[in-house]
DNA sequence: GTTAGCACTCTTGAAAGTTGAGTGCTAACA
DNA sequence: TGTTAGCACTCAACTTTCAAGAGTGCTAAC
């Protein structure tokens, strides 16, 4: 037997559906009007004290009208939520238009997310983890300066500039080039070992040093994506909350935006905690960000194939409207898809 | 004759620096206390009700102390303030640490003065306008596609992909490159002009559709830099100030350092209105940013020569530690040359 | 020119009163 | 047994009132 009856349930529902919208505690009346039951205020007084003795909802003071609890919230998410799937949304233009630099697509994504959902978006960047070097390349900018160009499987392309003491002749630069692309080429992070590293020095003589700076440079362009590029966007709407935007959890919240370094607990538990449609709901205390527990958190993973993954998430107050937001994140996800997808083939 | 004589001047500095303190209304007895005058309170009374007519100061209600008009601290700014000349600060060590990514240490910068200050700071990638291409490269990446890889005087990496129909041979590759260097190296955006891209394409022959492609990707480059690099830091600094943190205002604010691009405008302002000592000063409605009326705008540009210009800005109340900042602005800036400087020498 | 004194103004905060939404409980009803 | 009407009660939120305090402007005296 069930915890809810269906009368329950319904009255539960439209308590969380109308607190979600005005943001105010509903009282009894309110739902004998509001919703198709047909009952009396004091009938749904009765089950409203029942609700609220199993914890989906609570008083913030005698005599107000009823909150959803953290509790109430998530049965909405499991089992009242009705799932929208509307039409592929005005994002695929967007992205169409500048596949050119990821970081402006990503830029705008968050941005587009923001103003759709009017809370705050955030987006990382694909991390490479296990990417591979596809293609990497030397070359003499100036008389004391290389340049290495690296290019992975998602081509992304890094620089990094060496300093020489000499200028190195073009036969030089030639061999070290194809050096360094038979050594490293189709290996990931990962599987660039000491072996790897002693043979190819050794193999490169004196110029050892040289290699050296490369794997350096190499090193970094992986550690850089370690600690993760993150975009948000509208981290300004939270202020349109007001149970979020008094001064202190307003100023804690925003400075979790800038300090992006923050967010990244957020991104590695998600990624942990994979669920089969790769939508995780966080709602108050469940979220993995502590200044963020007056708050709901929803997230997704995109995938690209190749351990690509990265992480899309929206915050914003516990009463959000979880039906348009994992609307919007869906589609997001699969727009993701299909426009790396694309971008790869061309 | 100037406008105030001696006393006037004391008292009003002994104002401004005592609202500067507290934020709050600051009453004749309190000055009659405070400065070393021995004036009864009285008399200061009379001598601000005449700073108050000449414009310097003005009383939020009947009955309440004064505080600076915009006019009040211009004159403080221009004729009051002590120049403080600290050492150089603990900046250096910073960026000391990472020269290599351009972006972080512009980020750590604004971090460091944001820290400093405790406003709000943004800083801008220096702009290359009339920088000059040094180094441009063609490789072949895989089947289809096409790296260029363009490095500009001040050492800037940029990459484009390009896509093209078919593999070029490694021999095509060279001529091109040999091609497009030679005919565009030591050439600034301004000075690519059609001529120049009509007997580049008349050269490549067949190929000269790669050849756009690469002019497109040098556009976009200079364009991209137009549009704009902007880091900021801090910007949650802004809700520590009381007469700044209210929503409207906080929100308007927070946006503005969101959506940098209403940031161009400052910046733009500040390269064209040049003085003598790099560093401006916009009081309240003084700025070119309509949401900055109620804060106080000090910029500096750093220069790197060859037309290399970047914006340093702190955005803070108008109350705000003048000094401190300017002194701040000034050691940065000189920072920021000498760092540069040893990075080009290496 | 400076100062003491006084009446006046205006914010601020506390205290007291009022309103209204909402509850819990009880008794009656179907 | 479940539903409903009615009523007393509670409590946040708002309004009003009041007193205190800071500060001013003005006048008259030094």
């Amino acid at each position: 037997m069930r915890e809810l009856d269906e009368r329950k349930t319904k009255i539960l529902n439209a308590i969380i559906r109308n607190y979600l919208d005005t943001g105010e505690p509903v009282g009894s009346r309110t739902i004998s009007k509001y919703s198709d039951l047909n009952l009396s205020s004091a009938t749904i007084r009765n089950e409203m004290s029942d609700l609220e003795e199993l914890g989906y909802i609570l008083q913030p003071h005698t005599s107000a009208g009823r909150i959803p609890s953290d509790k109430g919230y998530r049965f909405y998410v499991d089992n009242l939520m009705r799932e929208k799937n509307q039409e592929v949304s005005e994002m695929k233009e967007f992205m169409i238009e500048h596949t050119e630099r990821m970081e402006q697509v990503l830029q705008q994504m968050a941005k587009v997310l923001a103003e759709n959902t009017n809370y705050t978006a955030m987006i990382t960047a694909p991390s490479y983890h296990r990417n591979k070097v596809k293609f990497l390349q030397l070359s003499q900018v100036d008389k004391e300066q290389l340049l290495a160009v690296i290019v992975t499987e998602g081509n992304m392309v890094k620089n990094k500039m060496i300093s020489t003491r000499e200028a190195l002749d073009n036969e030089t630069l030639l061999k070290l080039n194809i050096l360094l692309n038979t050594s490293l080429n189709g290996l990931s992070a990962e599987q660039i070992n000491l072996g790897t590293i002693a043979r190819l020095k050794e193999q490169a003589g004196i110029h050892s040093n040289i290699v050296s700076d490369v794997l350096d440079a190499l090193a970094g362009v992986f550690q850089e994506d370690e600690d993760l590029e993150v975009y948000t966007s509208g981290t300004t709407n939270i202020l349109k909350y007001p149970e979020l935007s008094d001064s202190r959890k307003a100023s804690e919240l925003l400075n979790a935006f800038e300090e992006k370094k923050q967010l990244v607990s957020l991104v590695n538990e998600t990624l942990s905690s994979e669920e089969q449609t790769g939508i995780q709901v966080y709602i108050g205390d469940e979220s993995p960000i502590q200044n963020m527990k007056d708050c709901s958190v929803v997230t997704a993973t995109y995938q690209l194939g190749e351990g690509m993954t990265g992480t899309i998430g929206i915050i914003g107050p516990k009463r959000m409207d979880y039906e348009n937001v994992m609307d919007n994140l869906k589609t997001l996800k699969s727009q993701l898809d299909t426009v790396f997808q694309n971008n790869k083939e061309k």
